[in-house]
DNA sequence: CAAATAACATACTGATCAGTATGTAATAGA
DNA sequence: TCTATTACATACTGATCAGTATGTTATTTG
Protein backbone atom coordinates (compact mmCIF):
# COMPACT_ATOMS: atom_id res chain seq x y z
CA UNK A 1 0.00 0.00 0.00
CA UNK A 2 1.00 3.78 -0.49
CA UNK A 3 3.14 5.25 -3.63
CA UNK A 4 5.54 2.89 -5.10
CA UNK A 5 9.05 4.05 -5.05
CA UNK A 6 10.43 5.93 -8.49
CA UNK A 7 14.23 5.14 -7.57
CA UNK A 8 15.93 2.16 -7.77
CA UNK A 9 17.77 1.61 -4.77
CA UNK A 10 21.10 0.01 -6.49
CA UNK A 11 21.70 2.55 -8.68
CA UNK A 12 21.39 5.34 -6.50
CA UNK A 13 23.53 3.62 -4.46
CA UNK A 14 26.10 2.79 -7.51
CA UNK A 15 26.51 6.35 -8.00
CA UNK A 16 26.65 7.25 -3.95
CA UNK A 17 29.54 4.89 -4.05
CA UNK A 18 31.85 6.29 -6.79
CA UNK A 19 31.21 9.66 -5.31
CA UNK A 20 32.28 8.66 -1.64
CA UNK A 21 35.25 6.63 -3.73
CA UNK A 22 36.06 9.55 -5.51
CA UNK A 23 35.94 11.96 -3.13
CA UNK A 24 36.04 10.55 0.85
CA UNK A 25 33.50 10.49 3.33
CA UNK A 26 33.86 14.09 4.82
CA UNK A 27 34.74 15.86 1.81
CA UNK A 28 31.12 14.61 0.30
CA UNK A 29 28.40 16.76 0.95
CA UNK A 30 24.84 15.98 0.75
CA UNK A 31 24.19 18.48 -1.59
CA UNK A 32 26.74 16.74 -3.57
CA UNK A 33 25.23 13.43 -3.13
CA UNK A 34 21.47 14.35 -3.91
CA UNK A 35 22.50 16.32 -7.29
CA UNK A 36 24.72 12.52 -8.21
CA UNK A 37 22.18 9.89 -7.30
CA UNK A 38 19.19 12.11 -8.64
CA UNK A 39 16.90 11.78 -5.87
CA UNK A 40 16.24 14.28 -3.28
CA UNK A 41 17.14 14.49 0.13
CA UNK A 42 14.67 12.66 2.31
CA UNK A 43 14.19 10.08 -0.32
CA UNK A 44 18.05 9.11 0.84
CA UNK A 45 17.22 9.37 4.29
CA UNK A 46 14.51 7.57 4.37
CA UNK A 47 16.37 4.69 2.00
CA UNK A 48 19.37 4.75 3.96
CA UNK A 49 18.99 6.39 7.47
CA UNK A 50 21.81 8.77 7.19
CA UNK A 51 25.10 10.03 6.20
CA UNK A 52 26.94 7.34 7.47
CA UNK A 53 24.52 4.75 6.72
CA UNK A 54 24.98 5.48 2.95
CA UNK A 55 28.27 5.73 3.16
CA UNK A 56 28.41 2.29 4.71
CA UNK A 57 25.75 0.61 1.80
CA UNK A 58 27.87 2.16 -0.40
CA UNK A 59 31.43 0.40 1.34
CA UNK A 60 29.65 -2.83 1.61
CA UNK A 61 28.52 -2.88 -2.26
CA UNK A 62 32.14 -1.90 -3.16
CA UNK A 63 33.88 -4.58 -1.28
CA UNK A 64 31.20 -7.57 -2.46
CA UNK A 65 31.77 -6.67 -5.41
CA UNK A 66 35.18 -6.11 -5.45
CA UNK A 67 36.11 -9.02 -3.86
CA UNK A 68 34.17 -11.29 -6.66
CA UNK A 69 36.25 -9.64 -8.71
CA UNK A 70 39.68 -10.55 -7.07
CA UNK A 71 38.26 -14.25 -7.01
CA UNK A 72 37.38 -14.48 -10.51
CA UNK A 73 40.38 -12.97 -11.97
CA UNK A 74 43.18 -15.06 -9.30
CA UNK A 75 40.75 -18.04 -10.19
CA UNK A 76 40.42 -18.16 -13.86
CA UNK A 77 44.27 -18.40 -14.61
CA UNK A 78 45.93 -21.94 -14.26
CA UNK A 79 49.00 -20.51 -13.95
CA UNK A 80 49.31 -18.85 -10.30
CA UNK A 81 52.28 -16.58 -11.21
CA UNK A 82 50.61 -15.35 -14.05
CA UNK A 83 47.44 -14.76 -12.02
CA UNK A 84 49.38 -12.61 -9.86
CA UNK A 85 51.27 -10.49 -12.08
CA UNK A 86 48.10 -9.72 -14.67
CA UNK A 87 46.28 -9.05 -11.63
CA UNK A 88 48.94 -6.77 -10.09
CA UNK A 89 49.51 -5.04 -13.41
CA UNK A 90 45.47 -4.62 -13.68
CA UNK A 91 45.65 -2.24 -10.45
CA UNK A 92 48.40 -0.43 -11.90
CA UNK A 93 46.50 0.28 -15.39
CA UNK A 94 43.62 1.22 -13.88
CA UNK A 95 45.08 3.65 -12.21
CA UNK A 96 47.24 5.12 -14.52
CA UNK A 97 44.64 5.26 -16.98
CA UNK A 98 42.10 6.91 -15.32
CA UNK A 99 42.30 11.02 -15.39
CA UNK A 100 41.76 10.86 -11.40
CA UNK A 101 43.64 8.06 -9.02
CA UNK A 102 40.53 7.02 -6.91
CA UNK A 103 42.23 3.96 -5.71
CA UNK A 104 40.83 1.33 -3.58
CA UNK A 105 37.59 2.43 -1.85
CA UNK A 106 38.17 0.19 1.23
CA UNK A 107 41.50 1.45 1.30
CA UNK A 108 40.65 4.96 1.58
CA UNK A 109 38.25 4.50 4.45
CA UNK A 110 40.80 2.58 6.43
CA UNK A 111 42.60 5.69 6.42
CA UNK A 112 40.00 8.26 7.06
CA UNK A 113 37.41 6.55 9.29
CA UNK A 114 38.85 3.05 10.55
CA UNK A 115 41.10 4.69 13.10
CA UNK A 116 37.77 7.09 14.19
CA UNK A 117 35.23 4.31 14.24
CA UNK A 118 35.35 0.77 15.08
CA UNK A 119 32.55 -0.34 12.43
CA UNK A 120 34.66 1.04 9.57
CA UNK A 121 37.52 -0.40 11.21
CA UNK A 122 36.33 -3.80 11.17
CA UNK A 123 34.47 -4.01 8.00
CA UNK A 124 37.70 -2.74 6.55
CA UNK A 125 39.81 -5.57 7.84
CA UNK A 126 37.72 -8.12 7.31
CA UNK A 127 37.77 -7.39 3.78
CA UNK A 128 41.28 -7.12 3.58
CA UNK A 129 41.31 -10.55 5.20
CA UNK A 130 39.02 -11.85 3.22
CA UNK A 131 41.35 -10.78 0.00
CA UNK A 132 44.40 -12.45 1.75
CA UNK A 133 42.75 -15.67 2.14
CA UNK A 134 41.89 -15.51 -1.62
CA UNK A 135 45.13 -15.38 -2.22
CA UNK A 136 46.62 -17.60 0.23
CA UNK A 137 43.90 -20.10 -2.06
CA UNK A 138 45.82 -19.18 -5.18
CA UNK A 139 49.28 -19.32 -3.60
CA UNK A 140 48.33 -23.28 -2.10
CA UNK A 141 46.80 -24.25 -5.42
CA UNK A 142 49.97 -23.20 -6.93
CA UNK A 143 52.10 -25.49 -4.76
CA UNK A 144 49.73 -28.52 -5.27
CA UNK A 145 49.67 -28.03 -8.86
CA UNK A 146 53.74 -28.01 -8.29
CA UNK A 147 54.03 -24.35 -9.81
CA UNK A 148 55.50 -23.33 -6.55
CA UNK A 149 58.10 -24.29 -4.53
CA UNK A 150 56.38 -27.17 -1.96
CA UNK A 151 57.89 -25.64 1.34
CA UNK A 152 56.70 -22.03 1.13
CA UNK A 153 54.08 -20.14 3.93
CA UNK A 154 51.62 -19.49 2.08
CA UNK A 155 49.55 -18.11 4.71
CA UNK A 156 52.31 -15.58 5.19
CA UNK A 157 53.17 -14.64 1.89
CA UNK A 158 49.60 -14.38 0.77
CA UNK A 159 49.72 -11.52 3.64
CA UNK A 160 52.65 -9.28 2.89
CA UNK A 161 51.59 -9.53 -0.66
CA UNK A 162 48.16 -7.53 0.54
CA UNK A 163 50.83 -5.28 2.25
CA UNK A 164 52.35 -4.70 -0.97
CA UNK A 165 48.81 -4.73 -2.81
CA UNK A 166 47.65 -1.52 -0.25
CA UNK A 167 51.09 -0.10 -0.10
CA UNK A 168 51.13 -0.14 -3.88
CA UNK A 169 47.79 1.01 -4.22
CA UNK A 170 48.29 4.07 -1.90
CA UNK A 171 51.43 4.98 -3.41
CA UNK A 172 49.73 5.37 -7.00
CA UNK A 173 47.85 8.68 -5.81
CA UNK A 174 51.03 10.32 -5.55
CA UNK A 175 51.66 9.46 -9.30
CA UNK A 176 54.87 8.25 -8.61
CA UNK A 177 57.19 7.13 -12.17
CA UNK A 178 56.18 4.19 -13.54
CA UNK A 179 59.55 2.31 -13.64
CA UNK A 180 58.95 2.84 -9.45
CA UNK A 181 56.10 0.40 -9.31
CA UNK A 182 56.68 -1.78 -12.18
CA UNK A 183 59.90 -2.71 -9.87
CA UNK A 184 58.53 -2.68 -7.11
CA UNK A 185 55.99 -5.74 -8.28
CA UNK A 186 58.85 -7.52 -10.00
CA UNK A 187 60.39 -7.50 -6.77
CA UNK A 188 57.48 -8.43 -4.86
CA UNK A 189 56.19 -11.09 -7.03
CA UNK A 190 59.80 -12.68 -7.11
CA UNK A 191 58.46 -13.85 -3.64
CA UNK A 192 56.40 -16.20 -5.83
CA UNK A 193 59.09 -18.85 -6.51
CA UNK B 1 58.26 48.16 15.50
CA UNK B 2 54.96 47.13 16.84
CA UNK B 3 53.58 44.73 19.41
CA UNK B 4 56.06 41.15 20.16
CA UNK B 5 54.52 37.48 19.06
CA UNK B 6 53.15 35.93 22.21
CA UNK B 7 53.50 32.58 20.62
CA UNK B 8 56.16 30.19 19.77
CA UNK B 9 55.57 29.66 15.95
CA UNK B 10 57.39 26.56 15.93
CA UNK B 11 55.25 25.20 18.92
CA UNK B 12 52.16 26.01 17.54
CA UNK B 13 52.71 24.51 14.79
CA UNK B 14 53.49 21.30 16.37
CA UNK B 15 50.39 21.32 17.82
CA UNK B 16 48.51 21.83 14.56
CA UNK B 17 50.87 18.85 13.24
CA UNK B 18 49.51 16.46 15.43
CA UNK B 19 45.93 17.40 15.06
CA UNK B 20 45.89 17.33 11.03
CA UNK B 21 47.54 14.36 12.14
CA UNK B 22 45.27 12.52 13.88
CA UNK B 23 42.12 14.05 12.28
CA UNK B 24 43.13 14.82 8.37
CA UNK B 25 42.14 17.71 6.82
CA UNK B 26 38.31 17.88 6.11
CA UNK B 27 37.50 17.10 9.71
CA UNK B 28 39.71 19.29 11.64
CA UNK B 29 37.89 22.25 12.07
CA UNK B 30 39.28 25.94 12.71
CA UNK B 31 38.00 25.59 16.12
CA UNK B 32 39.70 22.85 16.58
CA UNK B 33 42.82 24.21 16.15
CA UNK B 34 42.56 27.28 18.16
CA UNK B 35 41.91 25.73 21.36
CA UNK B 36 44.54 23.02 20.56
CA UNK B 37 47.31 25.10 19.46
CA UNK B 38 45.95 27.75 22.11
CA UNK B 39 45.71 31.35 20.06
CA UNK B 40 43.26 32.93 18.77
CA UNK B 41 41.69 32.56 14.82
CA UNK B 42 43.67 36.02 13.04
CA UNK B 43 46.76 34.76 14.78
CA UNK B 44 46.75 31.51 12.65
CA UNK B 45 45.75 33.55 9.84
CA UNK B 46 48.65 36.23 10.28
CA UNK B 47 51.19 33.57 10.56
CA UNK B 48 50.05 30.86 7.65
CA UNK B 49 48.08 32.25 6.10
CA UNK B 50 44.65 29.78 5.63
CA UNK B 51 43.76 26.64 6.77
CA UNK B 52 45.80 24.50 3.57
CA UNK B 53 48.60 26.94 4.37
CA UNK B 54 48.91 25.73 8.13
CA UNK B 55 48.34 22.19 6.59
CA UNK B 56 51.35 22.65 4.17
CA UNK B 57 53.75 23.86 6.84
CA UNK B 58 52.59 21.02 9.55
CA UNK B 59 53.36 18.83 6.54
CA UNK B 60 56.20 19.94 5.64
CA UNK B 61 57.36 19.75 9.28
CA UNK B 62 56.36 16.13 9.51
CA UNK B 63 58.27 15.28 6.62
CA UNK B 64 61.45 16.72 6.88
CA UNK B 65 61.01 15.22 10.76
CA UNK B 66 60.32 12.04 9.49
CA UNK B 67 63.66 12.07 7.34
CA UNK B 68 66.01 12.66 9.45
CA UNK B 69 64.51 10.15 12.01
CA UNK B 70 64.57 7.32 9.01
CA UNK B 71 67.95 8.34 8.02
CA UNK B 72 69.02 8.16 11.34
CA UNK B 73 67.82 5.10 12.45
CA UNK B 74 69.29 3.16 8.97
CA UNK B 75 72.55 4.75 9.25
CA UNK B 76 73.17 3.68 13.02
CA UNK B 77 73.11 0.17 12.64
CA UNK B 78 76.82 -1.42 11.20
CA UNK B 79 74.15 -4.07 9.96
CA UNK B 80 71.75 -3.32 6.80
CA UNK B 81 69.54 -6.52 7.80
CA UNK B 82 69.57 -5.97 11.18
CA UNK B 83 68.61 -1.86 10.79
CA UNK B 84 65.86 -2.34 8.35
CA UNK B 85 63.98 -5.35 10.71
CA UNK B 86 64.44 -2.92 13.55
CA UNK B 87 63.22 0.00 11.52
CA UNK B 88 59.81 -1.81 10.59
CA UNK B 89 59.80 -3.61 14.27
CA UNK B 90 59.74 -0.07 15.37
CA UNK B 91 56.94 1.41 12.83
CA UNK B 92 54.36 -1.72 14.30
CA UNK B 93 55.59 -0.97 17.93
CA UNK B 94 54.57 2.34 17.64
CA UNK B 95 50.90 1.51 15.98
CA UNK B 96 50.08 -1.07 18.33
CA UNK B 97 51.30 1.23 21.76
CA UNK B 98 49.38 4.03 21.13
CA UNK B 99 45.40 4.18 21.34
CA UNK B 100 45.13 6.32 18.10
CA UNK B 101 45.93 4.75 14.96
CA UNK B 102 47.83 7.91 13.12
CA UNK B 103 49.63 5.56 11.06
CA UNK B 104 52.30 8.33 9.28
CA UNK B 105 50.67 11.92 8.19
CA UNK B 106 52.41 11.95 4.77
CA UNK B 107 50.56 8.76 3.97
CA UNK B 108 46.91 9.80 5.66
CA UNK B 109 47.45 13.01 3.14
CA UNK B 110 48.70 11.04 -0.21
CA UNK B 111 44.99 9.19 0.52
CA UNK B 112 42.47 12.35 1.36
CA UNK B 113 44.58 15.70 -0.56
CA UNK B 114 46.87 14.02 -2.77
CA UNK B 115 44.46 12.99 -5.96
CA UNK B 116 42.94 16.25 -6.04
CA UNK B 117 45.08 19.06 -4.87
CA UNK B 118 48.67 18.69 -6.79
CA UNK B 119 50.81 20.01 -4.34
CA UNK B 120 50.09 17.85 -2.51
CA UNK B 121 50.49 15.23 -4.84
CA UNK B 122 53.99 16.62 -5.89
CA UNK B 123 54.81 16.79 -1.63
CA UNK B 124 54.02 13.41 -0.51
CA UNK B 125 55.52 11.44 -3.60
CA UNK B 126 58.70 13.86 -3.17
CA UNK B 127 58.74 12.62 0.70
CA UNK B 128 58.51 8.65 -0.32
CA UNK B 129 61.09 9.55 -3.06
CA UNK B 130 63.44 10.77 -0.57
CA UNK B 131 62.79 8.05 2.04
CA UNK B 132 63.30 5.37 -0.90
CA UNK B 133 66.66 6.68 -1.77
CA UNK B 134 67.67 6.46 2.35
CA UNK B 135 66.58 2.99 1.61
CA UNK B 136 68.48 2.54 -1.56
CA UNK B 137 71.87 3.87 -0.32
CA UNK B 138 71.24 1.09 3.48
CA UNK B 139 71.43 -1.44 0.68
CA UNK B 140 73.96 -0.37 -1.47
CA UNK B 141 76.13 -0.04 1.74
CA UNK B 142 74.86 -4.03 2.43
CA UNK B 143 76.46 -5.26 -0.56
CA UNK B 144 79.47 -3.22 -0.40
CA UNK B 145 80.20 -4.55 3.01
CA UNK B 146 79.66 -8.01 2.13
CA UNK B 147 76.17 -8.53 4.09
CA UNK B 148 74.07 -8.54 1.35
CA UNK B 149 74.27 -10.71 -2.02
CA UNK B 150 76.11 -8.45 -4.63
CA UNK B 151 74.00 -8.87 -7.91
CA UNK B 152 70.49 -7.18 -6.31
CA UNK B 153 69.12 -4.90 -7.44
CA UNK B 154 69.50 -1.85 -4.60
CA UNK B 155 66.96 0.84 -6.29
CA UNK B 156 64.38 -2.09 -7.43
CA UNK B 157 64.85 -3.47 -3.93
CA UNK B 158 64.29 -0.41 -1.80
CA UNK B 159 61.20 0.51 -3.85
CA UNK B 160 59.50 -2.51 -3.15
CA UNK B 161 60.19 -2.01 0.75
CA UNK B 162 58.92 1.69 0.67
CA UNK B 163 55.68 -0.15 -0.72
CA UNK B 164 55.42 -2.70 1.82
CA UNK B 165 56.30 0.10 4.68
CA UNK B 166 53.28 1.85 3.62
CA UNK B 167 50.66 -1.12 2.96
CA UNK B 168 52.04 -1.76 6.31
CA UNK B 169 51.23 1.56 7.84
CA UNK B 170 47.97 1.88 6.22
CA UNK B 171 46.77 -1.98 7.36
CA UNK B 172 47.81 -1.76 10.68
CA UNK B 173 44.79 1.20 10.91
CA UNK B 174 42.32 -1.31 10.79
CA UNK B 175 44.05 -3.23 13.63
CA UNK B 176 44.64 -7.05 11.86
CA UNK B 177 45.87 -9.57 14.09
CA UNK B 178 49.76 -9.24 15.34
CA UNK B 179 50.95 -12.26 13.50
CA UNK B 180 49.31 -10.89 9.91
CA UNK B 181 51.89 -8.04 10.28
CA UNK B 182 54.69 -9.91 11.77
CA UNK B 183 54.26 -12.41 8.88
CA UNK B 184 54.75 -9.59 6.30
CA UNK B 185 57.50 -8.27 7.78
CA UNK B 186 58.94 -11.30 7.70
CA UNK B 187 58.46 -12.54 4.57
CA UNK B 188 59.04 -8.99 3.01
CA UNK B 189 62.82 -8.87 4.50
CA UNK B 190 63.81 -12.19 3.08
CA UNK B 191 64.16 -10.35 0.01
CA UNK B 192 67.15 -8.73 2.11
CA UNK B 193 69.88 -11.80 1.39
C1' DC C 1 55.39 61.49 25.70
C1' DA C 2 53.33 61.01 20.93
C1' DA C 3 52.88 58.62 16.67
C1' DA C 4 53.24 54.49 14.20
C1' DT C 5 52.97 49.70 14.00
C1' DA C 6 51.75 45.07 14.84
C1' DA C 7 49.71 41.37 17.66
C1' DC C 8 45.98 40.74 20.52
C1' DA C 9 40.78 39.27 21.59
C1' DT C 10 36.01 39.53 20.46
C1' DA C 11 32.54 39.18 17.56
C1' DC C 12 30.86 38.98 13.26
C1' DT C 13 30.16 37.57 8.07
C1' DG C 14 27.76 34.85 4.37
C1' DA C 15 27.95 30.20 3.10
C1' DT C 16 27.28 25.62 3.83
C1' DC C 17 26.59 21.72 6.73
C1' DA C 18 23.49 17.40 8.09
C1' DG C 19 19.06 16.52 9.00
C1' DT C 20 13.78 17.45 9.07
C1' DA C 21 9.02 19.55 8.93
C1' DT C 22 5.43 20.20 5.84
C1' DG C 23 2.43 19.73 2.20
C1' DT C 24 1.35 17.28 -2.16
C1' DA C 25 1.00 13.34 -5.37
C1' DA C 26 0.37 8.57 -6.13
C1' DT C 27 -0.81 3.97 -4.88
C1' DA C 28 -3.28 0.16 -2.32
C1' DG C 29 -7.15 -1.87 -0.02
C1' DA C 30 -12.05 -1.27 1.75
C1' DT D 1 -14.92 6.56 -4.24
C1' DC D 2 -13.00 7.09 0.23
C1' DT D 3 -9.21 6.24 3.48
C1' DA D 4 -4.76 4.90 4.81
C1' DT D 5 -0.17 4.85 3.50
C1' DT D 6 4.02 5.88 1.38
C1' DA D 7 6.99 8.58 -1.76
C1' DC D 8 7.59 12.87 -3.55
C1' DA D 9 9.45 18.01 -3.77
C1' DT D 10 10.19 22.27 -1.47
C1' DA D 11 11.75 24.76 1.97
C1' DC D 12 13.32 25.17 6.33
C1' DT D 13 16.08 24.28 10.88
C1' DG D 14 19.95 25.35 14.16
C1' DA D 15 24.71 24.45 13.99
C1' DT D 16 29.01 24.97 12.21
C1' DC D 17 32.12 26.13 8.60
C1' DA D 18 36.37 29.18 6.90
C1' DG D 19 37.63 33.59 6.93
C1' DT D 20 37.54 38.76 8.46
C1' DA D 21 36.27 43.44 10.38
C1' DT D 22 36.93 46.01 14.39
C1' DG D 23 38.71 47.83 18.36
C1' DT D 24 42.21 47.26 22.09
C1' DT D 25 46.81 46.45 23.99
C1' DA D 26 51.63 46.35 23.78
C1' DT D 27 55.91 47.66 21.75
C1' DT D 28 59.29 50.46 18.97
C1' DT D 29 60.79 54.79 17.03
C1' DG D 30 61.06 59.80 16.94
Amino acid sequence: MGRIREFDEEKVLEAAMQLFWEKGYEATSLSDLTSRMGIQRPSIYSAFGDKKGLFEAALRKYTMSRASDVRTKLHNNPSVKEAFSTFFEDVVAEEYTEGLSRGCFCINTMVELAPHDEKFEILTREHQMYLSVIFQETIERGIQSGELEPHIDAKALSQALIVSLIGLTVIMKSRPNRSFVDNSIKVTLSLLK
